[in-house]
DNA sequence: GAAAGTCACGAAAACGTTTTCGTGTTAAAA
DNA sequence: TTTTAACACGAAAACGTTTTCGTGACTTTC
């Protein structure tokens, strides 16, 4: 149970002063090279390493960026914490993550947590429920303190920082055009509501598409799902509802889904109903995961480049961090991830 | 861009000591009424907030817990993240990730890092190379600096450390128990190679079961992994080795796989070759994650509780942490959490 | 009216670094 | 021999806290 020895330790064991260690150990020329020898042979012998807690004080710098999702236990969100730590750890930068579980005040407490010198900046997607309240006003104390923040996905134009988003918009549009291309007549949208800002998009991908090809969107197809409780927690409500969807309109040959759950409720659902995928009807959703990949038939989805994103936003907060802030001309970027559509089973 | 404010200067500006200030902050009884209300309000006008690093230099604890984990892009491991960050919270800690992405020297290295004084204490799962190789040095290493380690689902008897496991051996051998009652004779098993030792505990499961019921194993109905590459580089090969054992056994009507994934695509072949799933062959995986519940047909599992396996492993380490230690009695304890069995369509 | 006690506050050390500046010793230059 | 320069090292401050100890000014007590 012997401690970290430190170079107090080492300047009293070797009978030298604590900063001739130190710049012995940086391989200062101040130091004679006899010096030196002895107080690296000596420091690599007991395994010295400074303190990053010491190191971070003096500096008042830490190298650990924090970053704040809503949920971990998905496959969106873990990928992207994949991409921010990749970068991270390359560019020396550990990583700390909170969780806001989609609530507010969580999403504040955890942040002021971590703004009181424990990070340098900020790697975050709002929750739920900020989105819904529209109060920003943590993201902006946060800055104004000197805190950089790079937000990723859900974004907000009323917060002013670096951003890092997906083409909702325009992959929207390419699945619906894919499912109209491929000879559907009457598409589904099941999406959620419109605070949340992606899905807003999406939807509006979706009505752009239909409107190119001179189809009327009509109002019964559209199921917006509200997501203010948990997936699990009423998932037997989303269950009956998109039955309904299809029951009420028999001849619905195309679903587009704004993320992979929904797109797989549909496709079990219709194959309840006796219909097939992809003969019948054909499956699109959102966020290319692992369920899609793994489902049977396999769902075609659009590709968020979930890990892209992480590494984008990890990059752009660093560069941030790491320029001499001349804070007159700060200059903000939105960085926009382009979607791909990965065809699979689920559409012909 | 005002940086935030600290004790010296709400010291200057109010025209007392720093002490003062501090001990007025903490409401101390040194202090007089009137100099307490003067510096709460002014601190409170300013947002004063201590510094988590200097606390933490002063302290000598930084109120954080280090995890490390192979892969975050997993059910499982997002999910034991999960836990841990619930119970972190609750009381008073941060939660810093590092990834092995299953390798020796990203583990080694991470940690290293982490130990200088970045937390006080690690949650981890070792990489399968560390399993491999069997160098336990790091781990050892860590410890002997009074740095607590609490290790969960995959460990190792040869280091000596708190340990949250699943009961692996008694999970496999109900699932297999299960298939056998439910008219199964011809029971395959798809598992890892050895030194997994997750995996060499289930197939010890799987063969104690057989054992039980006066079933002789057949070494052809056994299929060992290696999983040195990970699961994408190598699915198609995965694929044929799995087509090759139904084709080759075609009175399989039972399989147990020690993963999802596995279980999965055992489903998807068993079907693609014209056996209906569950009444031609039945299927149960280990690891109750996305992918079974929203499977179709949905896949019966071993549920692990991978959430509370996090919450459990936190709180040892926390409660380590916290106890003033009397090093000398040092005990360490494995606490096992107990699987079930999630019946779903995959099963009869 | 002196001794003792209370009150309210400040000085300083400590946590582990890095870095600036000062200083004593020796060697080179004048 | 004296002045200067180079060399090798140490003292101290700083980062932002908390906490121990000391101290001056009053107040109480006999």
């Amino acid at each position: 149970m012997k401690r970290k020895i430190t170079l107090k330790q080492i300047a009293r064991e070797l009978d030298v002063s604590i900063s001739t260690v130190s710049k012995a150990l940086r391989n200062s020329a101040e130091i004679s090279d006899d010096t030196k020898q002895k107080v690296q042979a000596f420091a690599k012998l007991y395994n010295y390493k400074p303190n990053n807690i010491a190191l971070s004080l003096k500096n008042r710098r830490t190298n650990t960026i924090g970053i704040i999702i809503p949920e971990i236990v998905h496959h969106f969100f873990s990928k992207v914490i994949s991409g921010v730590e990749l970068v991270a750890n390359k560019r020396g930068y550990n990583v700390i993550v909170g969780l806001s579980n989609e609530s507010f005040s969580k999403e504040v407490i955890n942040m002021e947590m971590l703004a009181n010198g424990s990070i340098d900046g900020f790697v975050l997607s709002m929750s739920k429920e900020t989105l819904k309240l529209q109060d920003y006003h943590h993201f902006n104390e946060t800055m104004t303190q000197g805190m950089p923040i790079v937000m990723f996905d859900r974004v907000v134009s009323d917060v002013n920082c670096d951003k890092v988003i997906v083409d909702d918009f325009n992959g929207a549009k390419k699945a619906v055009r894919k499912l109209i291309d491929n000879g559907c007549q009457s598409i589904a949208l099941i999406t959620t509501e419109d605070y949340v800002s992606v899905g807003k998009l999406r939807t509006q991908g979706y009505l752009e598409a239909l409107e190119e090809h001179g189809i009327i969107p009509k109002a019964e197809l559209i199921l917006k799902i509200d997501e203010s409780l948990d997936y699990e927690a009423h998932m037997e409500a989303l269950e009956s509802e998109i039955e309904h969807l299809f029951k009420s309109n028999p001849n619905l040959d195309g679903v587009f889904a704004v993320n992979e759950i929904y797109a797989l409720l549909a496709m079990k659902i219709a194959r309840r109903l006796g219909h097939d995928v992809p003969n019948d009807v054909q499956v699109i959703g959102f966020t290319d995961g692992v369920l899609s990949k793994h489902a049977t038939p396999s769902l075609t989805t659009v590709s968020q480049h979930a890990q892209q994103m992480g590494e984008k936003a990890a990059e752009l907060l660093i560069d941030k961090l790491e320029k001499e802030f001349n804070s007159a001309d700060e200059v903000f970027q939105t960085v926009v991830i382009t979607t791909d559509l990965v065809e699979r089973e689920s559409t012909k």
